[in-house]
DNA sequence: GTTTGATCATGT
DNA sequence: ACATGATCAAAC
């Protein structure tokens, strides 16, 4: 029944020729074939489908601050959408450092070396809430390279934020702020804290965020890609 | 219906 | 503690 997982793709072409084989497939028929069950719902599996995806095309399983595929310069990211086509959640990209530590230049950060490279593999949502995550289905993934104009955007909204930071501000950064990417709390409880500049310059306890691109930005990337006949009927 | 703020699980 | 994988659920 299961299959060994497949060892780590050799170039992009391969990477994407695997991952073009997931659209149309079910969650369930994907898992079983490695020898996974499907969890009921995603309530306590949130990462589920990113780690099976993951399975699947034979990236490197870790929690390193790397790319999923190191080699490839590839990050991999399961991507919510409606049958719309549009995305239904917003995507994260990883931790922000509140310390203000980080350089203020876009092309330095973490955030950029997460961007340079990323393959989306979007997952439909069902239109009934009782549809077993199983039976979910993949769309058609594809890879995304920030466009000059991408770039621009990004690093405008990275530079305000990291900006902010910087003050002492972070505790005070709404999700609201930044045009494609927005920085959100991260963690399992608002009562978690790390260490992050005060206003005042001191290192004070503050609440852990991290770096998020925005539904409206990956629903932009899917319209591009695939055309906007199902995003844009008006 | 969409977005913001909060939260769940797991590995090192 | 902090990174990975994200979605949940309250608020708008």
């Amino acid at each position: 029944m299961a299959e060994p997982p497949p060892s780590r793709p050799s170039s992009i072409g391969e990477l994407l020729q695997r991952a073009r084989h997931l659209a149309g497939r079910r969650i369930d028929e994907v898992a079983s074939r490695l020898g996974f069950r499907v969890p009921p719902d995603l309530r306590g599996h949130k990462g589920f489908v990113g780690q099976l995806v993951e399975l699947a095309l034979g990236a490197s399983a870790g929690s390193d601050p790397e790319p999923d595929f190191p080699d490839l310069g590839v990050e991999l990211k399961t991507l919510p959408i409606h049958e719309d086509g549009r995305a239904a959640e917003s995507t994260y990209v990883c931790v922000a450092r509140v310390d203000g530590s980080e350089s203020l230049d876009f092309r330095d950060s973490h955030v950029s070396r997460k961007l340079e490279r990323v393959l989306f593999v979007p997952v439909v949502l069902p239109r009934s809430e009782t549809l077993p995550l199983g039976e979910r289905t993949f769309g058609m993934p594809f890879l995304w390279e920030p466009s000059a104009e991408d770039l621009a955007r990004l690093t405008h909204d990275f530079r305000h934020l990291q900006m902010r930071i910087r003050l002492g501000e972070s505790e005070d950064i709404r999700g609201r702020e930044g045009e494609v990417m927005q920085l959100r709390p991260k963690a399992m409880s608002s009562r978690e804290r790390t260490w992050g500049v005060s206003e005042e310059g001191w290192l004070v306890p503050v609440k852990p965020k991290a770096w998020y691109l925005r539904a409206s930005f990956t629903s932009e990337l899917i319209a591009r890609v695939y055309g906007r006949t199902f995003a844009d009927r008006s």
